[in-house]
DNA sequence: TTGTAGGCGTTATCAG
DNA sequence: CTGATAACGCCTACAA
């Protein structure tokens, strides 16, 4: 900057001012200094700016796993309108692991990102401990974290898995198997709930032996589902709590050489774009992604630019169901 | 900082050299700066550290589109690396266009980076002019820019689709629709250059009215298998150039009410972790992820270790053949 | 309208 | 071993 107010003649206030628009600044001198910078060729150094400013137009968003197409749905609304606004997204992956976690997010708020956009991972104390101390503004997606007051945009997760629980109720079926996530994560607890209060409200009697930890995961939903097939009284049918849990069941299902619907009914939380191409088309309950992704970008925008108001925002949303041809109707003997 | 120094009796000098091991210092007072480190919860400020030191340890990652499948695995192994060895890294998503790529890009070098991954999207004038001025190491992964000594790690693309290709021709087609990538990325091109080369060795005369562009996204390889599939001597087979063109061609052969592999063979770039689970199993070319993301990583970090050395390394790994079952042999008339 | 000077939090250099 | 001090590049009073 000194180099282009030197070429231009001028002093380094107004090469500031000019670039800044901060202060008026006569047309010509503007001229003269837009040349500078062009054959100077400079670049404004934002950490030299953030430094002095206090504040490094980033964000940081932090999410568990950058390979499940919810995430990466999200991540890119939200990155898209943040740059929209100017702002930098520092993408972390957290691998669904509270220690890494917590790394990162000290990673980030070392680098004094303005704002920080969370997808919980694991237990709520690390996190907790990391966000009390700060007064960066959080908003939480997907996951909530007990006890933590910060903004937060997620589904009505309990509703959601109880409405497709119910239709698969509806459909005949009594032994509904379910794949879980972590129980650690709100999303995991919030759609065991609406399993078990669709099962109750139907009348039917809730067992522990039908309901095996996927961790989210679909290697885990895999052996999970195993677990359930080779058991005497195998389900008719499974539902699992997120999109590669189900990749899971139905390797699982195949491997078994059983038929999906024919064998056995499916579905699972969270939809595919590919969901109505291949057979069998998978029932699932769709997230408004577009919705989840700008509300939190917009909310984290607007506790930065308002650093007092202090009440916290919480924004739920209503999952889909989109009902296809995963899941059969069951003849019961009676 | 200086709370820290003050708080322990020492000054800044002393804080600092104990933080970062730069100068012994001696157990006493180190263990006083721990102590008064721990009270006053002090962070160390990444901004001020990088604009004194002149490195970030962040790198930029640049990619055409967050949503794609093949991206994602490949920035989740990037990330994972990279923060092995203590880096951020800042991800952009350029939705496939040349002038939002150059505000990336922009945005990236004024936050000074200390490096760049990229996998480029469209023209490559820009690329290279934005590129040029800077002196920060550069990898491009997936796609090469013409005329740009920069580090790469790219996939042989043109001798995947032939031998696709050559698999497909022996299966007996004749008539091979090809949806292809855009045609300004090195990817778009290489790949329709095996296809090309695939045809010419079996003796079968190549035809502009059987390719069709598809731009690397669903929505426009479906409407470009459409074309193709009204055509009077439409194709027994079609090969897509990338993940999202395979869903849009089935999308659009189940809207015509065609059947895969009965009416018609399918193929495509990219591999899915489902794709052998679901109804067609789809035949594709699986790329190696894994190594891509981890040669890229390990590229630019040496790149930033070692500022000096100048002659670009370019990494050009295999891609495999998945042979399932959504290409079927074809009788032909004698 | 323009210039000068001080400081943001660190680190490096050099005396003590 | 430890402490004072000068940058790093930018912005903002305040003065001219």
């Amino acid at each position: 900057m000194l180099d282009v107010a030197v070429a231009a003649g001028v002093s380094v206030a107004t090469v500031s001012a000019a670039v800044n628009g901060t202060a008026p600044v006569s047309k010509k001198l503007r001229e003269r200094i837009e040349q500078a910078i062009q054959e100077i060729g400079y670049k404004r150094n934002a950490v030299a700016r953030s430094l002095k400013m206090g504040t490094t137009t980033t964000v940081g968003l932090v999410v568990a796993d950058i390979t499940n197409p919810f995430f990466t749905d999200v991540v890119a609304v939200i990155q898209d309108v943040l740059h929209r606004a100017g702002y930098a997204v520092m993408l972390c992956c957290t691998d669904e692991s509270a220690s890494l976690q917590e790394e990162q997010i000290s990673l980030l708020l070392d680098r004094m990102v303005d704002g920080l956009i969370i997808a919980a991972a694991g237990d709520d104390d690390g996190l907790r401990r990391h966000l009390r101390g700060t007064n960066t503004p959080v908003v939480l997606i997907d996951r909530l974290c007990h006890d933590l007051d910060a903004d937060a945009v997620v589904v009505d997760n309990e509703d959601a898995v109880k409405s497709a629980t119910k239709y698969i109720i509806d459909l005949g079926h009594r032994n509904i198997g379910y794949i879980s996530g972590s129980l650690s994560t709100s999303t995991g607890r919030d759609r065991l709930a609406g399993y078990r209060a669709a099962l109750q409200e139907a009348g039917i009697e809730y067992g522990d032996e039908f309901v095996r930890l996927g961790n989210f995961r679909a290697k885990d939903a895999y052996t999970a589902t195993m677990q359930l097939l080779t058991r005497p009284d195998r389900p008719s049918a499974i539902f699992a709590a997120n999109n590669l849990m189900v990749i899971g069941v139905m390797k699982a299902i195949r491997d078994a050489g059983l038929d999906c619907p024919g064998d056995i009914s499916v579905a699972g939380f969270d939809d595919f774009p590919w969901a109505d191409v291949f057979q069998p088309n998978l029932t699932t309950i769709a997230q408004p992604v577009q919705a989840i992704g700008e509300q939190a970008a917009e909310l984290i925008l607007s506790r930065v630019a308002d650093k007092k108001r202090r009440e916290p925002r919480h924004i739920v949303l209503k999952g889909r169901l989109m009902i296809r041809e995963s899941c059969r109707p069951i003849m019961r003997p009676r």
